[in-house]
DNA sequence: CCCGCCCTCCACCTTTCGATTGATGCCGGG
DNA sequence: CCCGGCATCAATCGAAAGGTGGAGGGCGGG
């Protein structure tokens, strides 16, 4: 408790000046944290990762529209010695979770967290432990507890189709494969989802955050 | 230049703790700027407008998941004497936008604005003058050229409903319809939309903003 | 090694949806 | 006042989607 504590060096990476801002303006009050630099983009945050050293960083899902969070996140946890990477973000959507968490995260906020959480995750992920928003961890109990909504990879793949508004005629083709397939596919949907109708499953699913939008 | 300036007083509205502190760090700077308080919901900034005098609310749409902000805006701006509001939101969907302006707003600013630019929006405000960040009139100029996607309030309704998953004959039921009157509808919606099915249409429309999720 | 899951495909049948045409009443602007 | 848009409904027909019941190959775990 007396030790000196080296102080934990923080990197943000959100591409909302006010969030920034916000983000400095709350953790700046905590003694034990330093901020090395805050960037607007996810390409800018894996650069100076490489030459600045950071403990902990802090990283938007969404910039400008493309999802290139996680991708950043990928990038940044492969390199021997990565700082451990915590995601911050709007929106608690199960599949940008499990991508994240799949891309190396080590921790996965909300914004609308308090200031206080806000710091203790900051803390935990310095220290190595994972950090989960409450909202999160109960988000992922309850997809453990419903093994149901789990789509394979094709499946989810096709339900995306279906919710751009294609027709099976269309999707088959994008896809390379028969009518048949794609039927065969939107039927296990249905059954998983426990819905009878293409508009049906893109609601659930996108209830469920299993697709985009 | 040289005159004292009475400040703008604002009120700061979001249910993002790190928003808030990101907004006052922005605007603080500003000399000619006051903030009289910052609160986590709609209803609390319409409680204190009534107490505190503010020249200027910022708002936000989206408080926890329910969209309360526009109702706030409106009961804000009935009053004789009321504070401009600028919606400070996120999303640019056209629908939100002109609710929100319909509700009374001054202006309509994203929250990934830099902060020159929101505070020369709190100084359009506070004189008086509307201000629209550049997206949201490149928007809304687009909506104007387009007449095309104006859906009737009941028109809405039904792809609304169409989106949440309902059948033809649900929604007829829901909204005590014939099912020749929710087809005639949807008939209307595809042209309008210029799309051919059911979810080629939600597509268009969430896309577009038209209805929600 | 076999079981289960995923992915692929086929055939047949039923239901739903979409397209078309046409009709009625209401309301508001020119 | 009449036109046009909105909202309501009906009948019909063809096309798309969904339901059922199979079938085969690949792949990983018990």
């Amino acid at each position: 408790m007396t030790a000196p504590a080296a102080p934990v060096r923080l990197l943000l990476a959100d591409d909302h000046p006010v969030v920034r801002a916000g983000l400095r303006a709350v953790l700046e009050t905590e003694p034990d944290f330093e901020i090395a630099a805050d960037v607007p983009t996810a390409e800018e945050a894996v650069r100076l990762v490489g030459r600045l050293d950071v403990d902990v960083v802090l990283m938007d899902l969404q910039f400008g529209g493309r999802m290139l969070g996680s991708r950043a996140t990928a990038e940044i946890t492969a390199r021997p010695g990565a700082p451990r990477v915590l995601i911050l973000t709007t929106y608690d959507s199960d599949a940008d979770i499990l991508a994240a968490i799949e891309a190396g995260a080590t921790g996965y906020l909300l914004k609308d967290s308090p200031p206080d959480e806000l710091a203790a995750a900051v803390r935990s992920a310095a220290a190595g432990k994972s950090a989960l928003a409450p909202t999160v961890a109960l988000r992922l109990m309850d997809r453990m507890r419903t093994p149901a909504a789990a789509l394979s990879r094709r499946e989810t793949e096709v339900l995306q189709l279906v919710a751009d508004g294609l027709s099976n005629a269309a999707i088959s083709k994008r896809l390379f494969l028969s009518q048949a397939t794609v039927k065969s596919h939107l039927v296990h949907i249905y059954a998983k989802l426990a819905v009878d109708s293409r508009t049906a499953a893109v609601a659930a699913a996108t209830a469920q955050g299993l697709i985009r939008r």
